[in-house]
DNA sequence: GAATGTGAACTCCTTCACAGCA
DNA sequence: TGCTGTGAAGGAGTTCACATTC
């Protein structure tokens, strides 16, 4: 499927055709991985792992093929391996930087949410638009005003933006910063935004999954653990 | 595709062939002709409401379909109508009260959240499993502690559960909700949960989101708004 | 003429069935 | 024999093309 199997192809080049729904499945195969390290397991089953997941050991299979890993025929998978390659699609090999826009209640939490930092990301500059709360502490770090953020992006190497803003503010927050150089925005208002070519928006949006599941239950359609 | 047009359906029946897909989208709708609503806009088109939302007008219509909803050819959807239609089918005629499990950062931030209430759901009840936290009083609602919970389920007719427990408590604060007999649950904890049949979790798993988006922004793969 | 509603084609992802290898 | 890796089949959702209706 796609790359012959001798080709010298660089973790850019293969990455391309991994999917994404592939990819979202990934951290938790590295938490699961973990969890099974520190229990001193060194190697696994592609069905035990599946299993620690909730998935099919043919999906996990299919996956990791993506990645171009090997594990052993009638054996299994090395656990210390994989994690290592897992990582290495991630990128976990460095920490992210990360710029959240909107200290409110959400912003805060997120700020404070150590299950970032816990996966590569730092949360390393917060910026509201009110001039009333810049330079207040929130955990380890002092919020700054939105005219800081293009030298914050600089400074930091900011790539990803994280917006929590009510959602008449999504747009300006987003526009301010693209306009400072951000191209990779997670928006958890519940509204839709408008970027440039070329700048990645993933929305998160809490009330929408209140309301699936609300439908699903209504109508008593059973799925388990379906992916948000 | 699917019904006959003259047979008389209930919402129930007809909801069972409503993809989720469609479900998904139809909040973003909903706020779309509210925003159009406040503006004094009365009708409008497939590709007006869809521009607005950021889908085609194909998709819109499309999902419109799968509600059986009628528009009038040649002129567009009347406003109100629309909105009471989605609406019913999202069952917004009433509100659905929510419990939220663990009263960490998380936990106080969708305590608060407004997105919640703006939208048909209200945050009736909060748990937590350390008794020092009983009592505590945030927002207009005082926390429980795990005991309570089958009581609170029964008093206040909770269907909804949501999980802001670190990962390791995950499970319990699932199982302790479905014994109690919440069977729809919202999981905010990085944790794969196993639950009996009948009852539905969905899973917003935020550092996976910054994962993904850090995955497309490395390898440089244009897609904008991509769905959480 | 203008916009809806929808079968058909297409794309993406998951599951199956089984070949391949330690 | 046991478990991985993968082509093929199946399922879900999106987009296209166009017939339909006001």
């Amino acid at each position: 499927m796609g790359r012959q199997k001798g080709a010298r192809v660089t973790p850019q080049e293969r990455g391309r055709d991994i999917p994404v729904a592939t990819v979202s499945r990934l951290p938790d195969y590295l938490r699961a991985l973990a969890g099974f390290a520190a229990r001193g397991i060194s190697s696994l089953s592609s069905d035990m792992l599946a299993t620690a997941v909730g998935v099919r050991s043919t999906q996990l299979r299919k996956d990791l093929s993506h990645l171009g890993s090997h594990g052993v025929r009638g054996v299994g998978y090395d656990v210390a391996r994989l994690t290592s390659e897992i990582g290495n699609v991630l990128g976990l090999t460095r920490s992210y930087p990360v710029v959240i826009v909107g200290m409110g209640n959400l912003g805060r939490a997120l700020a404070a949410y150590s299950g970032f930092s816990s996966e590569g990301f730092s949360v390393a500059a917060l910026v509201d638009r009110d001039p009333g709360l810049v330079g207040e502490s929130i955990g380890d770090t002092v919020v700054s005003g939105m005219p800081d953020l293009p030298a914050l992006v600089r400074r930091l190497g900011l790539a990803v933006g994280v917006v929590a803003t009510p959602p008449a503010s999504a747009q300006d927050a987003v526009d301010a910063l693209v306009a400072a150089g951000v191209d990779a925005i997670l928006n958890f208002a519940p509204a839709a935004v408008a970027v440039p070519d070329g700048v990645i928006v993933r929305r998160v949006d809490l009330a929408t999954e209140l309301h699936v599941l609300a439908f699903l239950h209504e109508h008593r359609i059973d799925g388990v653990e379906a992916a948000g």
